[in-house]
DNA sequence: TCATTCTGTAATTATTTTTATTACAGTACA
DNA sequence: TGTACTGTAATAAAAATAATTACAGAATGA
């Protein structure tokens, strides 16, 4: 399953939109999304080091888009999320004296990668503007 | 991430068509795959289900490919594996008091299915005999 | 026929991952 | 200079996964 980060991260930035450039604090994003102020300022950590947030702080201090919705994809919302590959990385180690098992992990990782580039490529038809104008 | 079962079920489709049509032992699976016979067995219980696999009890008993390498394609088998719809369902309860929080949900999971639908039909582009013959 | 070697399956425990909570320093505003 | 934020670490709680234990039932073959 994509991991919940996905739709956190895309949960703040529709709000942030929908904000229209007001700053928006961490407290009340997290009142929308109801999950906890400090997963939400995790999120925004990452948002803000790929560009697409920034963040303003002390009082009055918040969030807000470091872009025009319309030139961020989702695809690359969603890429910002991996470490290194994120939907495989089969963590299993099977049995190296299996001569199956001993390569698999590596035929799974290329598998992997071509399945989840299409599912970014889907993502990518499609920005934060396109998103965020389903709620209007 | 993918769920981890689908590598699982992956490995041990992988493994049975290496064994040509005998029949092998959920002990000998778990070994290669280096996991638990239980939880092989279950999900061989979910492949048998949905016609991939048959196994034969008592002694001298395991599994067997139910049809050919193939005609058993990886897209079906990634289906195989979904309650309902794996790859989203935000299983968060957004706070139905926001106007954004309140409908979040139905579009993610538009978002989710035209994207799962996307990596489904990439796997589907290879059969079980494709992803086999990588291993010889 | 009966000991043996499997599967099927439930129940329990252990481990890992995810999420929430608490805490507090630092920043900016009024 | 108090107040309302962010940033971040440390810890605790909860949830999800996986392992283990246990045992009934099926098929085989000595």
């Amino acid at each position: 399953m994509i991991s919940s980060r996905f739709p956190i991260s895309l949960h703040i930035l529709t709000l942030l939109d929908d904000a229209n450039g007001a700053v928006v604090s961490s407290d009340y994003l997290a009142g929308s999304i109801n999950i906890n102020p400090v997963l939400v300022r995790k999120e925004i950590m990452n948002l803000r080091k790929h560009g697409f947030v920034d963040s303003k702080e002390g009082k009055g201090g918040g969030s807000f888009l470091a872009k025009s919705a319309s030139d961020i994809n989702l695809g690359d919302v969603y890429k910002s999320l991996r470490n290194q590959n994120i939907l495989g990385q089969s963590k299993n180690e099977p049995n190296p004296k299996c001569p199956i098992g001993k390569q698999i992990n590596q035929h799974l990782n290329t598998l992997y990668s071509d399945a989840e580039n299409a599912l970014v490529d889907n993502l990518s038809k499609q920005s934060l503007a396109d998103f965020a104008s389903k709620f209007k």
